[in-house]
DNA sequence: ATTGACTCTATACTTAGGTGTAGGGTTTAT
DNA sequence: ATAAACCCTACACCTAAGTATAGAGTCAAT
């Protein structure tokens, strides 16, 4: 349990060691120094949880770049608060709506899952219409269409 | 507003022409057939929607197969009843413990934002505690980590 | 009846996010 | 003290999801 190298984080994290050199050549954890005169680098416990919360991240349909934009938001004493408050604004409205649209496919489901009770015929059930297009979506499209 | 071609199903949906295309190939939505002895094709309305569908859904951490999976459960008279029913039931595990993750950054960002209101420090704020690995996961990783 | 905007097929290129491998050095268990 | 198991750097390769281009045909407005 001491010595945590690259391959017991992988294991931990759920990845491949490869993955997780990939993850600190694009910045998103920090690579620990190497130990002066050779060895192998040895790795603070709290990076497995940083891997964790980036595959989250990115199962939520964030991509790196963003996520990376997530993790600046912590605690960074450099930082203007102002600026990081504004910064975690617009994601927690990012967020916000993500969790609205996928509610719309939840009930859709359970519409379906209980219009199929194992009787009688499915007549309707297009998740496709549970997803209304939101509206601020639909204004920007609206400007698009001009020339139909 | 009659005839619409592919150019105007991309305009009406916000994506390329070639995108549309693309989806096509992918059988992600249906190609019309050309008309009989050249010209273009014509587009019905509701490809527009399933357009609208598929990208609302890659926003939400869907691949494109994934998304096929959840087009295959619509309307499908063919299909039988308690399959439809059962593949309905594991997208809606899914995405419930999508939102549920969601929502854990969700609070945590508010939590962020409202620790940081311009006055004093910011103590603690790791977006990364937020996300709690779920019980199932930890038990995966404890299999997997045998070997310490 | 011609021109500009659009469509068609086919193929090549790009970007994100990894994954694999070669050719070495290091640790650790025996 | 040696072999298996691991690490290191560097670079090549892969898949998903588009995006671009070429070269030819079609349509609609002047």
């Amino acid at each position: 349990m001491k010595t945590m190298t690259i391959g017991k984080v992988a294991k931990k994290s759920g990845v491949g060691v490869e993955t997780v050199r990939f993850y600190e050549r694009k910045d998103l954890i920090d690579q620990p120094p190497k130990p002066p005169f050779g060895g192998f680098r040895i790795y603070p416990a709290e990076t497995v949880e940083h891997i964790r919360f980036i595959r989250q991240a990115q199962e939520l349909g964030f991509s790196l770049r963003e996520i990376k934009e997530l993790l600046s938001l912590r605690l960074d004493p450099t930082a203007d608060c102002a600026d990081v408050r504004e910064r975690a604004q617009v994601k927690l409205k990012e967020i916000t709506r993500k969790i609205t649209a996928m509610k719309g496919i939840q009930s859709a489901l359970e519409k379906l899952i209980a219009s199929c009770p194992g009787e009688g015929s499915i007549q309707v059930c297009s998740i496709i219409d549970a997803i209304e297009t939101p509206e601020t979506t639909r204004r920007e499209l609206k400007k698009k269409e001009k020339k139909s």
